[in-house]
DNA sequence: ATGTAC
């Protein structure tokens, strides 16, 4: 089959015409450049931007991030927003890992107090932090657990594990609305129940980081970021075992023909349901508690990081700048040809990125923005970011959550020696902890495309602006 | 990503 013609419209923005197939209800808009557009031919992603264009009340258009790379039904770094009305949700839409995101904490540490501490303070992060395929936390109660998915991070507030500050500084502040846990199986909650606070397996990591470049001082410093050197730690993960299985529960029982679904017209992977259904709505009621479930998950690591941070440095300064879902579905108004309407934008491998002006999220953040975490890989960098303003027109205040992949996991176990990677990192003063042999070589840094032309990628097209760039030294892999 | 398989 031919490829997916894209059309240059800017350096940073591509299209796909809507008489690409005559079952598009709205044309594809892809953000990339000049260096990152060559990697868009090297799988079916575009395929999958072009099919979500598809799904009945989609709205403006089928997006992908920079960091695009092939996903289940929709592609890894898709937007997609449905009218509230007549649009559909998806499981596919938000990813098996829902409230996969990011944390960043920063300290008042300089990178001079903590080097001779590095190696030290990694191993007791790898010791305090389970991660690994499978990974387990001390058990909860079961009615901690409905809690959780009912309410997110007030369970930890009322267990010493999260201040006020915290949760002013979670997406939501750590509580989706609408969250069912009655709509979660026993099965999810069981997998749940042993979870609370564990990394899991793959890209998701923990990190120490360092200040290496501040682009906007104001910004930063409203942000807590004051000066380069300043040690930070970045936390990537989800709702690990819970989530998934909340996303297998439903996908099943959607094909399965389950009243209100809709099915798509060329692929399974994308069925949906009508957001004002029965079925709709219970989708929602899960997400959103699996949702609770990943805020209160990464804040528990933040808790165990700030133990272990203390231990050492007793009277430094740990505090929780920002943590963000990058999978999710979330009800949004936007405006649509200078009307506002009622939306429910899907991201997935993507992080909302309103700017002040078009703000309606979080009020600790509201006046310079939203703030946007940007992994890359562990031999790189990392950014912070802020929605610029405007993007609520362009992407329906997106940006991208990632490096992306370059090389699938297959070909980078062929291509790097895990040993080589582990030396190629202490060369450049990083320090890594890895659960196993095959994680190093399949997060090999040469397995990612480059997070500075990815950030240039975001900038360009006008969703973001960089705030400040960290540095890892200090690595943990599941 | 994921108790890497219903």
């Amino acid at each position: 089959m031919a490829g997916i013609e894209l059309e240059r419209i800017t350096d940073y923005t591509y299209g796909i015409r809507q008489t690409t197939d005559v079952r598009m209800k709205v044309p594809g808009l892809v953000f990339s450049s000049p260096a990152l557009v060559k990697y868009l031919k090297n799988d079916q992603s575009l395929q999958q931007v072009v099919n979500v264009s598809m799904l009945p009340g989609i709205v403006g258009a089928s997006m992908a991030m920079p960091d695009i790379h092939w996903g289940y039904g929709f592609p890894i770094g898709g937007v997609a927003a449905f009218d509230a009305e007549d649009g559909v949700i998806s499981p596919g839409g938000v990813g098996y890992d829902i409230n996969c995101g990011v944390s960043l904490i920063r300290t008042d540490l300089h990178y001079d107090q903590l080097k001779p501490k590095l190696r030290q303070i990694t191993d007791n992060l790898f010791k305090n932090v389970p991660s690994g395929m499978g990974s387990t936390s001390s058990k909860v109660r079961q009615s901690d657990i409905d809690d959780i998915l009912k309410n997110g991070l007030s369970w930890c507030t009322e267990n010493n594990m999260a201040t006020k500050s915290d949760v002013m500084n979670t997406e939501e502040n750590g509580s989706m609305k609408y969250a069912m846990s009655d709509a979660i199986s026993a099965e999810a909650k069981k997998r749940g129940l042993k979870q609370i606070g564990t990394l899991g397996a793959g890209n998701h990591f923990l990190e120490i980081q360092i200040v290496d470049r501040i682009y906007d001082e104001k910004v930063a410093g409203y942000f807590g970021i004051k000066r380069t050197g300043q040690v930070t730690i970045m936390i990537h993960t989800g709702s690990r075992g819970l989530g998934h299985q909340v996303a297998t529960d439903f996908i099943r029982n959607m094909n399965s023909g389950e009243h209100d679904v809709v099915m798509h017209p060329v692929d399974r992977q994308l069925v949906s349901a009508k957001i004002n259904s029965k079925l709709g709505e219970k989708y929602t009621g899960a997400m959103n508690a699996a949702a609770n479930f990943g805020f209160v998950n990464r804040q528990v690591i933040v808790h165990n990081v700030r133990k272990t941070f203390s231990a050492d440095f007793p009277d430094s300064e740990i505090e929780l700048m920002y943590s963000l879902a990058h999978n999710i579905a979330k009800r949004e108004k936007h405006r649509v040809d200078g009307e506002y309407r009622d939306l429910v934008v899907h991201r997935k491998g993507a992080t909302r990125a309103f700017s002040s002006v078009d703000m309606t999220g979080d009020a600790a953040y509201s006046k310079y923005g939203h703030p946007v975490l940007i992994p890359g890989d562990m031999g790189t960098a990392s950014y912070i970011l802020v929605g610029k303003e405007g993007n609520d027109s362009i992407s329906f205040g997106s940006s991208c959550h990632g490096a992306g992949r370059k090389l699938s996991r297959k070909k980078s176990m062929e291509t790097f020696n895990s040993s080589e990677v582990i030396a190629g990192l202490a060369h450049k003063g990083i320090y890594l902890r890895a659960q196993n042999r095959q994680v190093v070589s399949e997060e090999a840094p040469g397995s990612y495309k480059d997070i500075d032309e990815v950030i240039d990628a975001v900038t360009g097209a006008g969703l973001t602006m960089p705030i400040a760039r960290l540095v890892p030294v200090g690595v943990v892999k599941g």
